[in-house]
DNA sequence: TTGAAAGCGCTAACAA
DNA sequence: TTGTTAGCGCTTTCAA
């Protein structure tokens, strides 16, 4: 292996001038610097992550809690994470990634300091683990938005603004019955934030706008069509629909599309999905794109600069926007 | 922060002992091990992990490298990580998620000591990563099975034998021209390992059963719809579907049950993804399982024993199952 | 502009 | 069965 003590030697200066190149921490005479720095090349050199992060009190590491489980959209964890790990790159931090969602998995990590700070996903209103997080010394950053407090920095997307736009498009495309065809079940009934939140602004802008919005829990499976069917046959006249559950998308688009070829009205889709994945659904023009990487890398952004002092926690919703046009189906 | 200076001096005893007790490396009197036991918990000491590895010359951290960017199979690559992130617990691991996917970061969380071993996924024939990871100290198991010369151990489903079973049990079914819907096209171009030894047995197995096979290649999007219109048309004589493509297998099953309802003779499709995503799409009862998880565990499983000292460096291949009962649509 | 040296918290000889 | 102590490779203060 090769150490500080190998370069020192090799460029005929002290380990800390060594030190010193690379952290670029005191003045370095040009000559210098270069003499260490070809020697760093030519013995290639990498400090030693443990020996850096004991001396210096820090690891040049974020953790990442990650909801692997099941029942979650696949899709967009895969980009968020994608957008976490990248953009902490760019900030010269590494990803350590920590699976099992309790509380103890962050404690250990930062009381091991294996990590410098904590991004954690998914959390919901009364999670313990922001408990820990609260009494823990490291920063730390959620991705999602739970109700409460709040005594921890957030990054998410802006679902409720979300609601409202998907509300306003569909009234303007002249319709004046609308459904939520949303998460499945069992994420509606532990009041997830963003399931709660997108209700909310889709139900507030539908009564802002005067038109009448109903919600409807959907699984993420084919079953999904049956929802579609009983939205349906529960009341006829509703032709703008709202789909946001990336599993059941697919299968409520053909049958939608299916209908409004069929049905006696046009109907209307927007769908609230990363945007490769509205691609890929046929007849579905007309979208909300889940910013997921963008997410990522803000929250690493964020933690990033409370790291460096350069920021003060606070509260960040990434607003939606319109995405293609609307796909009515006409008769 | 809490060393282990001060769980010593709480425990009346020497640092080493602490230590001894910690690792189990030398007999404790069972007295001092509750005494030093009790005093970590009250203390609520973890060692710092840094520290550690500067001393011990091991991180327990191991490097993973996915493939984080689109175009591959994302619940497929969820599901190994977490088969990889929840077995590396269990054997004292913890996982540092390498992005970017070139031979850089590997090298560079190798030679920084930030891991003792590293997890290489999406490994095609002729990757530069190999020629480094051969290059490095550190030992490496790929996850997926390139061509050549073989010189790290890997551990993947058998895909090949996944081809094989399938068409035996198409053929069981009473088909005799069969196709395999595949990735899509540029995977199927740049030859993938995997598409490549599906085909292989794919065609092999035809070719010993004696029936007619063919291989298409089908985009993850709703176009794959045409990719089915086009092979049925090219020989509507095909009766036995193969599906391979986790984006298009949802349109594609739809359309060969509409086609099964419709058409003159009963279809029969055999999927091969994860059982969930088996489970989500309709019409589907036959398919070969994916056992991603268990992959990822396995690769972990190798990895932490090659650490052990414990096993040489193999090649494993996972053996395919049958799920389910044929979904044939009688006309 | 540079060097010497004192730790950082732990492991693992070596000693007792 | 336990303690003493010499590093592990680096950062950073203190001195020059």
């Amino acid at each position: 292996m090769v150490t500080i003590a190998d370069v020192a030697q090799a460029a005929g200066v002290s380990i800390s001038t060594v030190s010193y190149v690379m952290s670029g921490k005191r003045a370095i005479s040009q000559e210098t610097r270069v003499r260490v720095e070809h020697a760093i090349d030519k013995l290639g050199f990498s400090p030693h992550a443990g020996a850096r992060s004991l001396a210096s009190r820090s690891t040049n590491v974020i953790g990442l809690q990650a909801p692997l489980r099941s029942g979650v959209d696949v899709h967009v964890v895969m980009q968020i994470v994608t957008g976490v790990v990248t953009q902490a790159r760019k900030h010269g931090y590494d990803i350590l990634l920590l699976a099992s969602d309790d509380a103890k998995a962050l404690e250990r990590a930062a009381r091991a300091s294996m990590v410098d700070a904590l991004l954690v996903m998914d959390v919901e209103s009364d999670d313990p683990r922001i408990d820990t997080l609260t009494g823990l010394e490291h920063p730390s950053v959620l991705i999602g938005l739970p109700a409460g407090r709040r005594a921890i920095p957030c990054v998410d997307f802006d679902f409720e603004a979300a609601g409202w736009l998907a509300v306003d498009r569909l009234v303007a495309l002249g319709h004046r019955r609308l459904a939520l065809i949303g998460s499945p079940p069992e994420v509606m009934a532990r009041h997830t934030s963003y399931a709660d939140r997108l209700a909310r602004g889709f139900l507030a802008a539908c009564e802002a706008s005067g038109v009448v919005g109903t919600v409807h829990p959907c699984p993420s499976s084919a079953d999904a069509i049956d929802t579609v069917e009983a939205v349906v046959a529960g009341d006829p006249a509703i032709t703008g629909f709202f789909v946001h559950n990336e599993g059941a998308l697919p299968h409520v688009a053909a049958r939608l599309v299916e209908l409004g070829r069929t049905g006696a009205q046009p109907l209307s889709i927007v769908a609230l999905c990363p945007d490769d994945v509205a691609r890929s659904v046929p007849g579905l023009a007309d979208s909300i794109a889940v910013p997921a990487e963008a997410i990522g890398a803000a929250a690493t952004d964020m933690i990033c600069e409370i790291l460096a002092k350069a920021a003060k926690p606070t509260v960040r919703l990434l607003p939606p926007a319109l995405t293609g046009n609307a796909s009515t189906t006409r008769k």
